[in-house]
DNA sequence: AGTATGACTCATC
DNA sequence: AGATGAGCCATAC
């Protein structure tokens, strides 16, 4: 049996959700490695879908997911300051050796994957 | 159908 | 660097 739904062609596209794509690609985060919302949203395929990426992470219940990689454009955590859940993600972030300073981390420069990957201090 | 609400982002000041 | 306002998109009422 095909697929109930018939593709335009049968494209070599991974037959993949936005949102499966997108917990990809956080899965996809190195350790000490971070992106911003709008950047995993990029690597998924869907540009401009950071509030996606958002609600994503909020419903999430796997705990293996690498959440705590994840932070605003301008690399600072997104919850409030003082909630379990900055202080969860502060914890977890320096566990891996992120620098953490009044919330907010240094995001790779330029957030290209190829800089990114590149450009990695040792 | 209209409004409110986010783990957001960007331009501007 | 902080504040503000507009854009954005999916859900919930």
């Amino acid at each position: 049996m095909l697929t109930r739904k018939m593709r335009h062609l049968d494209s070599p596209v991974p037959d993949s959700t936005p949102d499966q794509r997108i917990l990809a690609a956080i899965r996809a985060l190195p350790c000490g490695q971070v992106a911003s919302y709008g950047t995993i949203a990029r690597r998924a395929g869907v540009p401009g879908r950071a509030r996606l990426v958002a609600r994503l992470l909020a419903r999430n219940a796997d705990p293996g997911l690498p959440w705590h990689r994840v932070l605003r454009a301008d690399g600072r955590i997104a919850f409030p300051p003082d909630s379990d859940g900055f202080r969860e993600q502060c914890r977890r972030l320096q566990a891996e050796g992120v620098v953490v300073q009044r919330g907010r981390v240094r995001l790779p420069a330029a957030e290209d994957d190829l800089d990114a990957a590149l450009w990695r201090p040792r």
